[in-house]
DNA sequence: TGGAAATGTCTAG
DNA sequence: TAGACCTTTCCAC
């Protein structure tokens, strides 16, 4: 159940264990056979993330697209890198290690430690879709919404539905975003005519740093929706779920049910400023803290239990953090939505 | 053992 | 807006 931040630190993961190598491609559970007979075997080039959505990039032009939707996972299996300047749980294990799993996605936690080396590869347990093995680390992906091959075009297209995301360069973005430099990166050939590139990067690009915040508040301030469903919408900002949305909205102290068009350029910025820092934090910790008014002990203890953790989310019907009022639930497209209606006003 | 819920998204009506 | 889909976990019975 990831937000953009467990997307990051999986790319990050690839990155470590899987770039440069050559990966066997299965798919024990059958439903992506297909896919991964296309996939084996071949090398993997590179790995990013941008929003929710995982792209793997295989010599040869192929990338896999993997969203992991409301529950799916991967796990990480024998040898899996700490994210040394990530901080958290896996960094904080120091070098290489084996280990039995390290999860991402539906919540991370620990393995096991001291998995014998006769133990790997481990049989596949449950619903894989995908596992994708080097010599020594396996990954195992388990209930995405979506994991298919795409080709750079198609690429192209699926980044140009998305919108900004702070945690991706420009650059970067602008070269997965760029068919021909996509098949450049990944030796496979273009299929893809001018002008297919994401506008919003495009603007981005042309303009210069910063630009990616303008496009935000842009897409936020110009329609007449709830603030709170705009910040679901991938395509005005990426990466930002449920949890994200509602912590934003209350540290901002914004209804969520006021219209982008009627929320202020400068606070749509802030937004946008906010979630840079939330979305850094997470991608360090692995861990989603949003409150901000925690000593150094209050903080440790809330990266323990999740009870602590957040402003307002989860907490329907509990004290709000500040005012005492009970926290609002209710639904808001679809999703539970918290909130506070004194602070929030 | 069965049902509900979960950090999500898409489609049909 | 309702329903479908993907999978696991937890709780009530």
């Amino acid at each position: 159940m990831p937000e953009g931040h467990t997307v990051h630190r999986i790319a990050r993961q690839f990155a470590r264990d899987f770039v440069g190598h050559r990966v066997a491609v299965s798919s024990p559970q059958g439903r992506f056979a297909q896919g991964a007979a296309l996939l084996d075997g071949r090398e993997l080039l590179t790995s990013a993330a941008v929003g929710k959505q995982l792209f793997l990039g295989f010599e040869g032009g192929h990338v896999l697209r993997v969203h992991l939707g409301l529950y799916g996972a991967w796990d990480f299996l024998g040898v899996v890198s700490p994210l040394v300047d990530g901080g958290g749980a896996v960094a904080s294990l120091g070098a290489p290690r084996v280990r039995r799993s390290v999860r991402m996605g539906e919540g991370e936690r620990e393995g096991d430690e001291g998995a014998e080396a006769e133990d790997f590869p481990p049989e596949p347990v449950g619903q894989v879709r995908v596992r994708l093995a080097t010599e020594q680390t396996v990954a195992d992906l388990r209930g995405p919404t979506a994991c298919e091959v795409l080709d750079p075009a198609a690429t192209a297209a699926a980044l140009a539905r998305l919108g900004p995301d702070p945690a991706v360069e420009d650059d970067v973005r602008a070269r997965m975003a760029d068919p021909h430099a996509v098949a450049a990166a990944t030796g496979g050939a273009a299929h893809v005519e001018p002008g297919e590139t994401d506008p919003a990067v495009a603007d981005a690009v042309a303009s210069g740093p910063g630009t990616a915040a303008d496009v935000m508040v842009q897409r936020l301030t110009a329609r007449g929706t709830a603030v709170g469903q705009l910040l679901m919408d991938q395509a005005v900002v990426a990466g930002i779920g449920n949890i994200y949305r509602a912590e934003l909205l209350y540290r901002a102290r914004l209804d969520p049910h006021t219209p982008g068009k009627r929320v202020p350029a400068e606070t749509a910025r802030a937004l946008w400023d906010d979630w840079s820092v939330l979305l850094a934090d997470g991608i360090a910790t692995g861990v989603m803290l949003t409150r901000e008014d925690l000593d150094e002990a209050g903080r440790a203890a809330a990266l323990r239990d999740p009870a602590q953790r957040h402003w307002v989310y989860g907490r329907g019907g509990e004290p709000c953090r500040t005012c005492g009022t009970p926290v609002v639930v209710e639904e808001m497209a679809g999703r539970k939505l918290y909130w506070c209606p004194t602070c929030q006003r």
